[in-house]
DNA sequence: CCCCCCATGTAACATGTTACATGATTGA
DNA sequence: TCAATCATGTAACATGTTACATGGGGGG
């Protein structure tokens, strides 16, 4: 029914593969260093607010994130309050998030997992070169293009028995489809003008 | 931090409440009576994929759903094969279902919970007449249309500060939206002919 | 005196993921 | 006999949700 992998001895030591949460908590910390409070605030107040601020979920995912030493926590005295955890990311951390962030789009990635692309390209500024950003809006844009057919051959062929409700349904998973596939193209415009293998400005790489 | 409901005494005896996945057995269940395997092929052979079809979801999903009286399975043997428990909605579960399907559409199931609105509305056709199907895109258009100005206004405030990626991420929500709100108000007019409270033809009600 | 803000955490619970188990029939 | 298809299920595990706990400082 699912594809069945036969090879089972792998146990690839490195990707501990985080969840969606754990790369958002990671990806933020390597703005700049926070504390859960500060990064609860953030999925508060900001589009980010996919991510639930429950203190539940945060901070057990910052202990995770240490435990692994992706992140390293910091305790800050310094205010008359309570004393606050800022983390701040390591290398191996920074390496984890550069491996999540650069990696192409599939089509896994951008049916099941909503909102992971945009978080992983909004991440893209910090850890990878406009070479990265071409690659990764090359492949969203193939990804999408496929979906888009797909989903339009499925249209063509429920378009005798399924529901008006069902026909319009589909018909707007394909236009969000066509907005983000005009965005992605528009958005490489931005990356071909400095297509020079080394030379030309670059953006920052390390916090 | 997050809102903090006074009242606990309430309890509603009414909704349990259930899954995205819930749901969305159990709107797939009142097109017309399925088995677990039969809903498994569904999630992997249609735009539905958005759902996983493994065994472990799927299974227990539909095991609560009948505890809870919202679907009957009953037994197949006509099939030489292993028997089927094939699965009908109840009365309470066609009622459960229009009740999830006809609230109005609030910020919170727009923009967390992705998927849910399309969800929603293709099931719609089954349980709500055109009213329902004109109140639930008037809402949902009404959503979009916050949600986008919230988001512009955030896309103004970091306008200076935020990097080209960060930016150019919240572009895409933007335009995603205006995309979905596109289409409401076009889908919009597919109801709005047969306006008469109560004449005209109307669609089926029950399966 | 009480409540709100700052700030961190834990416990119980429900659910989805992954992997395994079972079992009959059909076709190579 | 081996593999594939039909068909249902369970067990271990990780994670998110909800609700509760704690504790100091400032303002009305």
């Amino acid at each position: 029914m699912y594809s069945t992998p036969r090879t089972v001895m792998v146990r690839t030591m490195t990707a501990p593969s985080l969840t969606p949460l754990g790369y958002a908590l990671l990806g933020l910390v390597r703005q700049k260093p926070r504390s859960g409070y500060d990064l609860r605030r953030l999925f508060e107040s900001t589009p980010m607010a996919y991510f639930s601020s429950s203190p539940g979920a945060i901070y057990p995912a910052l202990g995770r994130l240490e435990r692994g030493g992706l992140v390293v926590g910091k305790v800050d005295h310094r205010q008359p309050l309570r004393p606050r955890r800022v983390y701040e990311i390591t290398p191996k951390g920074f390496a984890a998030l550069r491996a999540w962030v650069t990696k192409p789009v599939t089509h896994e990635g951008l049916v099941r997992r909503e909102g992971e692309v945009d978080l992983r390209f909004a991440f893209l500024g910090g850890v990878g070169g406009p070479a990265a950003s071409r690659r990764f809006l090359e492949s969203l844009a193939a990804e999408i293009d496929a979906e888009v057919m797909s989903l339009e051959q499925h249209l063509a062929a429920m378009r005798a028995t399924a529901t008006l409700h069902g026909r319009l349904a589909l018909e707007s998973g394909i236009e969000v489809y066509r907005a983000r596939a005009r965005w992605a193209r528009r958005a490489l415009r931005h990356f071909e003008r400095e297509a020079s293998p080394r030379g030309g400005r670059r953006r920052g790489r390390k916090p």
